[in-house]
DNA sequence: TGCTTCTGAGTCAAGTTGTCTCATAAGATG
DNA sequence: CATCTTATGAGACAACTTGACTCAGAAGCA
């Protein structure tokens, strides 16, 4: 075989996988089925079998495409590190298309080993590094946690993706700082007392009713 | 016509969307077709289009046949109502039905109108009573709120769809406690001082790892 | 008993899915 | 530039699904 390094299969892949995520993002994971996907990016339906021969492998190669959140590398202090994780998460799951990722990640059968290990996956890294962080943050001495470490991923992310997900407003920099100050007691390494604990700008707030 | 009394009507409705939720909680909501729900009910097909001419409204009906959490009316004093609440929701949001329903609340076009309204319906009623019951809590004095009234909804309930969908653990009591705590400042009224603030019973604490 | 109407079985056209074949053109190789 | 290799699109194909329709018969009702 020609290894990948086919200019014909690069420009096919790619003009497949890109119609196969608009479909996606416009009209759910029902709808990236071979045909449509052939027809909306102008290939043979032949073409989009040769290279997915089952429909699940096509969604899966479809959804790896879209840039899914993830945390960054933790940087002491961690609470405006956190503050920024938090505020990107919030916006990026706004996005279309990541709600349409978050979204297929649901379909399908719901106890299939695939899809658990899916969403698993996805949290898995947010977790982590979130864990993470948390720790290193408890033993510098910078927060005094008040909840078990197991509950912080979804005491903290999940408010964001419920946001986003089921009520569809965007998340105030008032909210993000209000769910950090629910996990624990923050000290200001060093610098001043804890005045107002605030660490992301000011400007998206009051963006309720 | 024979009204909706008609024995076999309702024999067939029943089988045929008792034999749909089935399905939905197997297979989720693309397993939910005429064909599908028909050889499942024992029933003709044809009998299965006659009484849900669309697909659409086969799903519907299926979806509202399962009992979605919900929260009653409030009761003073707020907060062992609160907990009370969150904790019958967290153990509702672990039936496979209902998760299954929420999954399906995610099927289809990512942005039409009726899939919205139906996420929207479901959050309303929960959202709406919690908004009631904080609103009196802080006119008694029983909790003084640290986030805007807007959030409290995905700060308290985000969390425990976040574990049931996500994570697909369960909700501990202590987790609980920490969201109610993480609201505002609680004031027994009357009653003891504030000792430890926990009105879950023990018991259902240390499922962690 | 007789009348109404719901039901299951079956038929049918249209569309979808997955597989295969083949001429052709695009790319690699010398 | 000539030749070989291989990915591609078009089309054919059987199997299946979807939605609409017909009809005899059974179930319920008066």
């Amino acid at each position: 075989m020609a290894d990948s390094t086919d200019p014909r299969i690069t420009r096919s892949r790619e003009a497949i996988l890109s119609a196969a995520r608009e479909l996606l993002r416009e009209d759910g994971p029902a709808a990236v089925t071979h045909q449509n996907v052939a027809k909306r990016a102008g290939v043979g339906r032949a073409t989009v079998y040769r290279h997915w021969p089952q429909p699940r492998l096509l969604l899966d190669d479809t959804m790896a495409g879209v840039r899914m959140p993830f945390f960054r590398d933790p940087v002491p202090p961690v609470r405006p590190w956190l503050a920024r994780q938090m505020r990107t998460l919030a916006d990026e799951l706004a996005l279309p298309e990541v709600q349409a990722v978050t979204a297929a990640l649901f379909h399908g059968a719901p106890d299939e080993p695939d899809a658990i290990a899916r969403r698993e996956q996805l949290i898995a890294t947010i977790s982590g590094q979130l864990g993470t962080a948390l720790d290193s943050a408890t033993r510098t001495g910078e927060l005094q946690a008040s909840a078990d470490l197991l509950d912080t991923p979804a005491i903290i992310i999940g408010p964001l993706v419920f946001r986003s997900m089921f009520e569809r407003r965007p998340v105030t920099d008032a909210m993000i700082d209000h769910l950090l100050n629910a996990i624990g007691t923050w000290t200001t390494p060093g610098s001043s007392p804890p005045a107002d604990q605030a660490d992301v700008g000011r400007g998206r707030d009051g963006g309720g009713a």
